[in-house]
DNA sequence: CTGTTAGCGCTTTCAA
DNA sequence: TTGAAAGCGCTAACAG
């Protein structure tokens, strides 16, 4: 079987005795050709099945119509909703989207910066975790004027725009509203021992505690360390359950608990439910993300809704913005998150 | 502020006298150069901040050791693990991966086999849901010997290679186990009027009644007109929940439901516990897929496990062995599946 | 309306 | 151990 090797702008130019520059012009369809003449090219490009060598066009063009979106954890509502609607952004734009994924490691991070980079795409969104060496070689491709947005999170580069939920001030409502209720004893569930700084709302949380002189218990504080090795997925209905489970046997349980995310918070509900306790009438429960699922838990979940879909048209956006001019204010914006009140609080 | 374009191979060479081609073989670790050279090379590579153009390497090289991988759907745990073991085998054989998605329309479909094709992947990994346009497009591409792998569904072309789990005795299993139970009217809950034929689960629920002289009942079959326009998902929790409810509205309703993924049997599930029925007493409840989920429901999911990291794994392995030698067989792989049986059910 | 020239940035091949 | 030439497939710019 000879496998013929695929035909290029030449081939059909010397098969019909044109210029390549001719066909180049049909299928591009740019500047002038005869009707009569362009007739002729697209039955030769039909007939021999040509497809432009987009590399070769990219080389030449400098630019590549794509963009790359890098992808911390691809298991996530969060991190689907944000492609999803920096697809739809870009797409109506006219670029591709090209999504990486590195499973939350520093070098796979680095790994799918610079494959994009070696493919010449536009620019880069990033949605993964902060780790040091990603982060600098990000900021090595800022400088080099490529094109980045960092959604997720605060990125500080004077080429980097950046967009995020407020998290601070969604475990600060969320919590809030809680003791509004009437509970004292407030726990949280999924906090990561690694880079609790990091985690917003778990210091959104111990703000409102403080603000309402509330002590802050450890032991009301719930989490595991995460080894790298380990992939965390969202799926941490597990790290929700064992979490409750060993709330559960504190001498002094707590009446309520803030859960990292909707998942975890599912997990949660499961262990309290399995006890024999009822919420919220023993134990109240909030979430955060809003995910479908938060609906359709029994009872129905409160939670913090962020706007994800938004955050991923903004990249796109100011991606797109970038791209078209380079020469242009960074933007760092942070979105407003909303309580959504249910049915397992009150 | 001025924007200097990034250093290239000749800028290197020229700025410290030497030819491109020493430059070369200095970043490419091939061919003998002397160890004084390779310093003052390595160390203009390193001030000039200097990078390979990949486009232009890729062109010369005539590969990209890039594969591309197109999800038709991401907001599903199906394709995340599938994402994921793609990843790591590919990685393992020293290859990027870039993933494009489509939600499910034949014009996105092809859109992302056109823009890998135009990047001149090393080969393709499709995950989509099978129609016209795009399976005919997806031929085309494997007529050009590009190596293309299909997952979650067979393709047949003497070029592709396919993996994909055995959804019809899944359902026909899921569907046995409840008539074991000594279930009569088991219903099924996320029906695709579009395509019954191609839902593999709901043709073996079909065989396995058949097969136990159980007449098909077409008001315990749910399901609803999936219109182009809105995106399905796989966040079904909504489709189980008004399908049981409307299953529950039926004068002689059924005491078993087998749904067509985890996500639309844990919404039936809370149909039903809103009903004040019990489960599995008043109705019995099996999914599929065994998403993580499934363990932490209350009560537990049965479900039918299908194997998503193998079927990513075999596609990465697949695929590699296709790129090295293209005049293999074909093989086409079909996994089995294993039913879960927990309290949802016994 | 069509053709020619030159070159994008790199590497293969051959020569020194 | 290094260099020169040629070309991957395409298109911008300018001629005709």
């Amino acid at each position: 079987m000879t496998r013929k090797k695929p035909a290029t702008l030449s081939d059909i130019a010397a098969t019909i005795g044109v210029a390549p520059m001719t066909v180049s012009r049909v299928v591009n369809k740019s500047g002038y050709v005869s009707e009569e003449m362009r007739e002729r090219v697209l039955q030769a490009v039909a007939e021999m099945n040509y497809r432009p060598n987009g590399l070769a066009r990219s080389l030449k063009r400098q630019r590549t119509e794509t963009v790359g979106l890098v992808l911390g954890d691809i298991s996530n509502p969060y991190s689907t909703e944000i492609a999803n609607a920096v697809r739809e952004g870009l797409s109506a734009g006219g670029f591709n989207l090209f999504i990486c994924i590195s499973e939350h490691s520093a070098k796979e991070d680095i790994a799918a910066f610079d494959s994009l980079v070696d493919h010449n795409v536009d620019g880069i969104i990033v949605a993964t975790r902060s780790n040091k060496e990603g982060d600098e070689r990000l900021a090595g491709i800022a400088d080099r004027y490529i094109p980045v947005v960092v959604v997720g999170r605060d990125f500080h580069h004077d080429q980097v725009d950046s967009i995020a939920a407020d998290n601070f001030s969604g475990g600060y409502e969320a919590t809030q509203h809680l003791i509004d209720l009437g509970h004292k004893r407030i726990a949280f569930i999924g906090a990561s021992f690694n880079d609790r700084a990091n985690l917003k709302r778990l210091q959104g949380y111990l703000a409102a505690l403080t603000k309402h002189d509330i002590p802050i218990d450890e032991r009301l504080i719930t989490g595991k360390k995460e080894t790298a090795s380990e992939s965390p997925g969202y799926s941490t209905e597990k790290i929700g359950y064992e979490g409750m489970k060993r709330l559960l046997s504190l001498p002094n349980r707590p009446t309520a608990v803030f859960a990292r995310n909707d998942f975890t918070a599912v997990g949660a509900m499961t262990a309290v439910k399995e006890a024999g306790l009822a919420i919220p009438r023993d134990i109240a429960v909030v979430g955060f993300d809003d995910t479908p699922l938060a609906l359709h838990t029994l009872p129905p979940l409160t939670t913090v809704r962020q706007p994800m879909r938004l955050q991923g048209q903004l990249a796109a956006e100011l991606l797109l913005r970038r791209i078209k001019n380079r020469e242009i204010e960074t933007e760092n914006r942070v979105l407003e998150c909303e309580l959504i009140v249910r049915q397992s609080t009150v």
